[in-house]
DNA sequence: GTGACAGTAGACAGATCTGTCTGGTACTGT
DNA sequence: ACAGTACCAGACAGATCTGTCTACTGTCAC
């Protein structure tokens, strides 16, 4: 009898998943401690033991965010062979993302926009993005192109614009478009780093 | 004595000069009607008498972030001649904007990422991208482009990652990449509909 | 059984927020 | 002179929010 077969979450996660589902759809100022734990069926002793204060909360439900995007991009990832087809299926990533009916923007950029400059909140954003800047400047790199850090701003543009993109106009073809567009600049600096590479 | 020298400004103006910094610095939900009659140097009543709700405050607030772009770009682009030049003025615009040190992002971006789905925020946000993106689309269609749609689409993902990078990266030299990269596809798409124009 | 542990239920304090209301002041046109 | 308008100062009601606290329940190891 190690766990039964259908054992209910522990509070500490069904605290996580209310949270996630309510701050991610009405925003972290919308939403109330009650309404979390009315959602996840605990008592507001228990939130407050496991997590300590809303901000904590906040801080986690973002961190296990950043934790899940990651991991489905590195999933991807693994698959391919060659760091084109890599930095590719960061925009085909996105594309799931934006088209899930429960896509409502990026959650770090809508965190932020509700959170005073300097808190714990803009870390972990800052976190979210330094990884995916530096996944697109390592895979550039590891194509061969000359400026690998130009190329991950020009595609983190994209990126941006899509997420953004597809939340304002509700419209999920934008990572489509920004996959096209990231395409032509991909080969491009590739293309600009061969020729570089061999003499003439 | 028509007016004096140096005439207060209406209750009206304070109030919606005090709302746009502090909601723009630190968010809708953030400042309370307090915080703004405050600085306004305005009674309550004043506030409730002239704008109803908050809610009308912040709408009003937005709709003149709104104008205000609307004219900084049209009056850049009333002294360009040719529909490309017009399209990348848009993103000289855009790098001034970026550029001020009071710079938050997109306004109608962070206001949507607090209010509730359905509200007449979002529509003032929906307006102010179908002014963008039917500019660009007609300027792309003064200047000979095939699909003028295509083309505003991709140059809205570089405005919008461009706004979205400069605020989390708190980089504004996004913007002038967006504009390189823009400047590409504009060509790029000028040429091919001279191509298609053109019989063979 | 018993103690440790994890959790439930909900009252409560204290702060803060929106919106209303009363009462008073200063200017302006007639 | 006087009515009207625009405005100021602030008390107040009612709702809502975070965070604390008390008291109770079920489960498991030993």
């Amino acid at each position: 009898m190690s766990a039964k077969t259908t054992a209910r979450p522990s509070a500490r996660d069904r605290i996580l998943a209310a949270a996630d589902e309510l701050f991610y759809e009405e925003g972290i100022h919308s939403v109330g401690i009650d309404r979390v734990i009315e959602r996840a069926g605990v008592a507001k002793a228990s939130l407050y033991n496991t997590f300590g204060s809303k901000d904590e909360l906040v801080r986690t439900y973002l961190l296990s965010r950043k934790a899940a995007r990651e991991a489905q991009i590195a999933r991807k990832i693994a698959r391919l062979a060659t760091p084109r087809a890599r930095l590719l299926a960061i925009f085909d990533v996105l594309g799931d993302v934006v088209a899930d009916p429960e896509f409502r923007g990026c959650a770090f950029q809508r965190a932020t926009a509700e959170a005073p400059a300097g808190g714990s909140i803009r870390q972990v954003c800052d976190g979210s993005r330094a990884w995916t800047r530096s996944l697109m400047v390592d895979l550039g790199r590891d194509a061969g192109v000359v400026d690998p850090q130009a190329l991950a701003q020009q595609l983190l543009l994209l990126y941006d614009g899509a997420l953004m993109g597809a939340r304002l106009d509700r419209d999920p073809s934008t990572a489509t478009a920004a996959r096209t567009v990231a395409e032509g600049l991909i080969d491009a600096a590739i293309a600009q780093g061969r020729s570089g590479v061999d003499p003439s």
